[in-house]
Parts: structure tokens; C-alpha cells; sequence
DNA sequence: ATACACGTTGTTAGT
DNA sequence: TACTAACAACGTGTA
């Protein structure tokens, strides 16, 4: 019987060690073992990414090259630059490959290019070896035992995770590899349609890694900034399995840290170094392995003779969350990246809805301006000049570095969506998308979900303030100081309210709080300029805090048939408070027409302790004398659970 | 049916 | 400094 020629298809496992799909090509005993990279125009053209993170991939993939060229000097990570589906095929066939292996990948995109391939390999009668090793459990394994329910909530997690099994022991790195076979491409290359390109913004030159197959010289070379057209990046923080592994060495160095860890009691404002591990950009790009990482912790946390942390907030803990947010993805595919047709996040009427193409059901990339006003907010908070120092600096930091700490995020999401702009949380998401260095789309479309209050959580009232927060965590402000050096002067009694400080005092820091942070200008003659606070935070957190509790009240998912035909206005035009102002002012314009009004309305859910409350009362008065079925009268008035005790 | 505890990470004013 | 209660109040799961 012939040897098998295997072609190792490396995606988000960029690592030797604890690879369980490459542990099971080994145990194939191959004649030949290719090691390759897809260089896939989805993730070239069409994915949202920005320098610093082209960056960390490439290290990623450098990194890994080196390492198995010290295992097998004629081996390396071939990186071949076409799309998966149509280049497999073809290197089926001129490598006379009989198995294909690679690690399984719950992702949206990934599971449907993943179909493809292993229906591809098996017209062309290639054996397809799939392994699990991105998450701890497998996502469908942890939905299939929640009952085939999206994992919604960390309990869920931790109850299906023990009907699955213990997590398995890290595997060693292999400490040899076979050799490639013959690598002579004699195909044509598929060239890809560069537009559109959605990355376009992110170069100043042309994109060019697609004119051979091999790369330039013709070595399967790992791309360049430069071929790829890209902006230098700026992120301090760098990829490769080596580093990976050297940072998770000196955290499990630290006995204390490593076992007491609790990610509430972190400092969002720490820089020098920073509060948790950095490990997350590793975890994503799989240089770093979440069992490795899982099992190195939890070896401390038994030996530790102290009192250990606990899941949630521990450092495993944080593992779960990540798989929670893998399992929910898992089980609602592309709907779970939007409101939109999504059962299971709620629709509220936010600011800058994204268009939806009606014939896919799917959001498009791009957003409605309803609101002027809301859309100066969104630009603001993106390049950080909103005027509140502490999301300002936030904002930059990530932009510059690629990644901020886990309650920073929580502080501008919240900022974004419910707790001040009430701008669409799919805004928020597409520029983290872009900017973060780790970023995961199952974590980033469920962390904002849960800051938005949309899903996985509900308390609305409990809201950051970019004030009275960061001051617990950073009472001097060196944080901001390092982020927004126009206020490095700032006394600390000033330093989140800058707007506060008398003039005298503001031209003795050299800073004048001026302007509406429209541009980036920020000299006025010989001092500095810092914006305006673009909006009364007190006073924009209660209306947003009003027109979320009226949402909920009607309470409609992204499924909801009044969501999918644009009904919805009906329920929000009357009594809406909110920055959203009821029928002037439509909140949000999610599809193209206006609602008819013949609608069925039979779906509607109206919560059975619904009482009428003084408060609702006086805001409801009907202004624009809408007709209305009887069923809807309660939801016209602002309505209220009852108080309970 | 109803009550109650709980939920990774709020804020403010008190002790 | 470290805790607590009140604030006004969400959904889910369990008893």
C-alpha cells in the first residue's frame, strides 16, 4: 500500500506546539507532508484589518516557518497566494496528494469554506482529516449538549463543558518533520477581483501579493508589508509561536499572579506593564494553544498553597467566556455577527443602522446616516476626540497599539451604544474589527452584544462613567497623560474634566479645552487645543437609559417579524424618549420602506405584569393620532414592570 | 403561581 | 482602605 502524501492546511493554528490536527497528519506516517497557507482573498480583500494586525499574522507565519525549517531544513510553510477553492484542487492533483488535514473552524465564513473544500477533495478522492483545537470544547459538541441551544450565558457553559469531558492534555511539539515532496507549481494562478477592497484605506501603495503563486521569488515566502501595499504598523505588541511561548513562561513564573488572578480587580489604566496577559492576539492566531495555556494555569492553581481564584473571573475562566462566544457563533452562523435576522440578540433602535441586503438577509458593511448629530458622535468616539479624556484615550491607544484592556473596551462600548451615543453596536464592532490585534469575531460581536444589552446581558442602568471610572482605577490620570499628551500638564483634579479647569489654569498647562473635535487641528496660536465634551454625559446616559428601557418593554429580537419587514416603527414612534425624539425624529432606518401599517401584529410580546405608571402616563400623549389595535395600547404608553416588594 | 437568588467587572454616599 | 446600602430594576433559573 502507497504512503500517504498529506497536505497540512494551516489557518488559526500557527504553532507546533499542542496541535492536534497536525499531531493526527504525523500519525499518518506520510511519504510526504506538505505544510501550507492559503493565501485567501477573503481575508486579503474582503475582512476589515488593519496594519497592526497584517503584521502580527505575518510575524505569526515567519515565526512558524523558521521553526520547521529547524525541524526539517527542506521544509517550511509554503504559502501559496490563491484562494482555497480553487488552488486545493489543483495541488491535489500535481502533488498526487492523498490526505488533506487540517484544524476545524466554527467561523461563519470558515465553515462554509471548509464545506467546499471537503466536497472539493472528495470529488477529487482525497481523504479529509478534520481536528478540533481552536477552543476547549468543541463549539457544535458544546451546543449539541446545551440542549442544541446557542451558549448563552457562562453556566451554560460550564454545564454542557462537564457533559463533554475533561479538556485534553497539551500535546508535545513534534520533534521532526517529513519531508515536502516535489514542490513545482505547473498550474495557472486564479488571480482574485481586488474590488472590492475593503482595505483599500489601509495602504498607500498598490496591493500587489498576488503575481505569482510562490511569491516574487518563487520560494512560498510569507508577503511583505510592502507587497501587501500596507501603511507601516504601530503596535508595539508582536505574533510568533516563540514569543507566544516565552510570554505564557513568564506568567506562569509568577505563582501569585497566575493564581489569584481576577479580572474585575485588573487595571484598565495600567501601561507599564499592562494589567493581563497580552496572550489574546496569540490565542487568535492560535500561535499560542488555549489547552497549553488552560492546563500551564491550572497546574499553579493546584499547587498553589494560598487561596486560588475561580472561574469566571480567573484566568481560566476567561477561556470559557471565549468559548461561550465560539458556541453562540457556532449555532447562529452570520446571523450572529448582526441584529438583523438574529434570534437571539434584541432589537433596540440605535443610531446608524447598518443597510441590510434584503436578498441574503445580511448587513452589507455599510450604515444609514439617520442622525447628523449621532454620526459626529461616531466619528468623534473613532478617532478619539469626544472630549472625554479617559475614552479618548482609550480610543487612541487603540488605534496606535491594536489592543486595550478588556474594561477599557467595556468603558467605550458602552460609551458608544447604550450609555451615551446610542449608536448601533455593528458601528462599534466593524471598527474594533479593524483596529484589534487579537481580534476574534465569535468574542468581538459577543462583547458587544453584552455591553450593548442586545444579548448575554441585561442590566442597562449599570453604566460606565467616563468620570467616576477610570478615577477608581487611575486618581492621577497617568494613563490619559500617556495617551493624550495635549493634557499631560492637566492636574489630576482636572484630568477626566478638562472642561472644568478655569481658563487661567488651562493656559498654564498649555492646552485650551476648545473646539468641537471635528478635525484634528489642536493648536490655537502658541497653546494646544483639547475638545469639548460633546455632550452632557449625565444628561445623555438618562435619555439612553429611558430609551432602553422603553425597547425592552416592547421587546423585539432581530427576528422578529416587525424587525424583518420594518413594522418595527409602528411600536417606536409614539412615547419613544431617547435621544431617537418618537415620530420627528424615526429612530434608525434598518430596511428601505416605510412601514405600511397592515402589518400582523400577533407576534408582538407584551409583558404580563405591564402596569401603567404615572411617569409613562405623562409621556405618552399621542402626537401623532395614530390608529392603533387594541392589543398595542399598553406599549403607546410608556409602560413599566411592576415594582416588586 | 410566586418569590427569590444570581448574574465576571456601575455609581454614589455612607460607615 | 474596605466594606455596605441605595439607586431603580434587566432576564433566567430554581424552589
Amino acid at each position: 500500500m502507497p504512503k500517504p502524501r498529506v497536505i497540512y492546511w494551516f489557518r488559526t493554528d500557527l504553532r507546533l506546539h499542542d496541535s492536534p490536527a497536525l499531531r493526527a497528519a504525523l500519525d499518518l506516517k506520510p511519504e510526504c507532508l506538505y505544510l501550507i497557507w492559503t493565501w485567501d482573498p477573503h481575508y486579503v480583500y474582503r475582512a476589515r484589518v488593519g496594519p497592526n494586525r497584517w503584521q502580527f499574522l505575518l510575524d505569526c507565519q515567519n515565526d512558524l516557518s523558521k521553526s520547521i525549517t529547524k525541524l526539517n531544513s527542506k521544509s517550511k510553510l509554503f504559502l501559496i497566494r490563491e484562494a482555497p477553492q480553487t488552488l486545493l484542487p489543483k495541488l491535489f492533483k500535481a502533488w498526487k496528494i492523498t490526505h488533506l488535514v487540517f484544524e476545524k473552524d466554527t467561523d461563519a465564513y470558515a465553515s462554509e469554506r471548509d464545506s467546499k473544500v471537503m466536497e472539493l477533495a472528495k470529488e477529487a478522492g482525497v481523504e479529509v482529516v478534520v481536528r478540533m483545537g481552536r477552543t476547549l470544547y468543541d463549539p457544535d459538541e458544546l451546543v449539541k449538549e446545551n440542549k442544541g441551544k446557542p451558549t448563552m450565558s457562562i453556566t451554560q457553559v460550564q454545564a454542557a463543558g462537564s457533559k463533554i469531558g475533561d479538556i485534553a492534555r497539551p500535546i508535545p511539539a513534534p520533534k521532526s518533520l517529513p519531508d515536502p515532496g516535489d514542490t513545482t507549481l505547473d498550474f495557472e494562478q486564479d488571480k482574485p477581483t481586488q474590488d472590492p477592497d475593503i482595505n483599500a484605506k489601509q495602504r498607500d501603495a498598490d496591493e500587489g501579493s498576488y503575481n505569482a503563486l510562490s511569491g516574487p521569488n518563487g520560494d512560498f515566502a510569507v508577503p511583505t508589508m510592502e507587497e501587501l501595499g500596507l501603511k507601516p504598523a504601530t503596535t508595539p505588541h508582536r505574533g510568533g509561536e516563540t514569543i507566544a511561548l516565552k510570554m505564557l513562561d513568564d506568567i506562569i513564573a509568577n505563582e501569585d499572579y497566575t493564581a489569584t488572578f481576577e479580572k474585575p480587580k485588573t487595571a484598565p489604566t495600567a501601561f507599564a506593564p499592562q494589567a493581563t496577559t497580552l496572550l489574546s492576539p496569540h490565542l487568535h492566531f492560535g500561535s499560542l494553544s488555549c489547552r497549553e495555556f488552560y492546563w500551564r494555569v491550572q497546574d499553579v492553581v493546584s499547587a498553589y498553597k494560598g487561596k486560588a481564584s475561580q472561574p469566571p473571573t480567573s484566568l481560566t475562566g476567561q477561556l470559557l467566556f471565549r468559548d461561550m462566544y465560539f458556541g453562540a457563533q457556532a449555532s447562529l452562523g452570520y446571523s450572529f455577527g448582526q441584529t438583523y435576522n438574529n434570534s437571539h440578540c434584541r432589537f433596540i433602535p440605535w443610531h446608524l443602522p447598518s443597510t441590510i441586503d434584503t436578498s441574503t438577509s445580511l448587513i452589507t458593511g455599510s450604515y444609514q446616516i439617520d442622525s447628523a448629530q449621532a454620526n459626529q458622535y461616531f466619528i468623534r468616539w473613532r478617532e478619539g476626540r469626544t472630549g472625554f479624556p479617559w475614552i479618548d484615550a482609550l480610543m487612541r491607544q487603540l488605534k496606535l497599539e491594536g489592543w486595550i484592556h478588556h474594561l477599557g473596551r467595556h468603558a467605550v462600548a458602552c460609551f458608544l451604544t447604550r450609555g451615551g451615543c446610542y449608536v448601533d453596536w455593528e458601528r462599534g464592532a466593524e471598527v474594533f474589527e479593524e483596529w484589534l490585534i487579537d481580534h476574534e469575531a465569535a468574542c468581538n460581536i459577543g462583547n458587544w452584544q453584552w455591553l450593548s444589552c442586545t444579548a448575554f446581558y441585561s442590566m442597562f442602568y449599570r453604566c460606565y462613567s467616563p468620570i467616576a471610572f477610570p478615577k477608581k482605577w487611575d486618581k492621577n490620570g497617568l494613563f490619559v497623560k500617556r495617551y493624550i499628551p495635549e493634557l499631560a500638564n492637566y492636574p489630576a483634579k482636572y484630568i477626566y474634566e478638562p472642561w472644568k479647569a478655569p481658563i487661567a489654569d488651562q493656559k498654564k498647562c498649555g492646552t485650551l479645552v476648545k473646539g468641537d473635535g471635528s478635525t484634528s487641528e489642536d493648536r490655537e496660536g502658541k497653546f494646544k487645543t483639547y475638545p469639548k465634551p460633546m455632550f452632557d454625559f449625565p444628561s445623555q446616559r438618562e435619555k439612553c437609559i429611558q430609551g432602553m428601557k422603553n425597547a425592552y418593554h416592547i421587546g423585539l429580537y432581530g427576528n422578529d417579524k416587525k424587525v424583518l419587514d420594518g413594522t418595527w416603527r409602528e411600536l417606536f414612534s409614539d412615547g419613544a424618549e431617547g435621544p431617537t425624539g418618537g415620530v420627528d425624529e424615526l429612530p434608525g432606518a434598518m430596511v428601505r420602506e416605510e412601514a405600511t401599517g397592515e402589518e400582523d401584529i400577533g407576534e408582538q410580546k407584551v409583558p404580563k405584569d405591564a402596569e401603567v405608571t404615572k411617569k409613562g402616563a405623562k409621556t405618552s400623549t399621542t402626537k401623532a393620532g395614530h390608529k392603533r389595535d387594541a392589543s398595542q395600547g399598553t406599549l403607546d404608553n410608556m409602560v413599566t414592570r411592576k415594582k416588586k416588594k
